[in-house]
DNA sequence: TTTCCAATAAGAATGATTACGATTTACTTT
DNA sequence: AAAGTAAATCGTAATCATTCTTATTGGAAA
């Protein structure tokens, strides 16, 4: 994902261009790492420096929304990163080091298969932490 | 796990057998659902008023340390549930509605063998999300 | 340019979790 | 059984992430 895509899907959804929501995507664009809303806000503060939270959370829950940014719980917070390019589902490994996540082209759900019968699956979560080798 | 072997755990480890510390056994005993430190405060305190959120955490801690319990991270909110019984490594469905959960022999982590070579992988999540054949 | 509504700022509120000094309790030793 | 000791708990305050509220600002349409 790109700035010029994710302008493109805030447009048709009818939401105006600002200087603050583009630097939150540039912040996003220049890093493949999994980020908090602290971190865009301490970014943000040296531009803006009354850059407040909510500002944060609003975009980071908008962009989230129109999957312009995928989310995720790390260690009790929530973490963003822009969403991946690939159009076919995948999962991630994740360096808990650095941040940087690996693409996992395979989903275990495919196994799964119809090992749940009668039962409703709305969603699954497979993500594998530890160190890239750039940290190991 | 049952109560037995859960105190045979903390004996073993030098934790006091404390009537507090019984109850929230009991409770997760008698539960096979995932709950909240919240879940139990308002149990606890309809026989101890004076129980306090430090002491449920604090034990909370303790049991997912000594595998006694196991967690996980629900909507933001850590839950917590009696360590399953199988001595095999399996992962979970967890009804969204009741909380139930129900085992997954398979473990995707089998699959991806040396798919992450060079990669140090210290931990993996994997848990789907839905609804049981009770509440669908 | 003016107007309108979305977007933002500022700060308070909330909810989960942790921390801490004072007190009590369980277990050990006498 | 009584006393000693360290662990466990209480009561409360602090902290951290996140959300809410109200007033103000800014982007874009008329």
């Amino acid at each position: 994902m790109n700035l010029n895509k994710a302008w493109g899907i805030l447009k048709e959804n009818g939401f105006k261009e600002t200087t603050k929501r583009n630097q939150i995507l540039e912040i996003f664009e220049g890093d493949e790492r999994y980020l908090t809303a602290r971190d865009i806000l301490d970014v943000m503060q040296k531009d803006y420096p009354s850059m407040s939270y909510d500002t944060v959370y609003r975009n980071l829950a908008t962009f989230v929304s129109l999957d312009i940014l995928e989310a995720t719980e790390l260690s009790g917070e929530k973490h963003f990163r822009m969403h991946c390019e690939s159009d076919h589902h995948h999962h991630h490994f994740i360096c808990m080091d650095c941040g940087k996540i690996k693409e996992i082209p395979l989903c275990p759900m495919d196994l799964l298969g119809a090992a749940l019968p009668a039962y409703e699956i709305d969603n699954h979560k497979f993500e594998i932490y530890g160190k890239c080798p750039e940290c190991k």
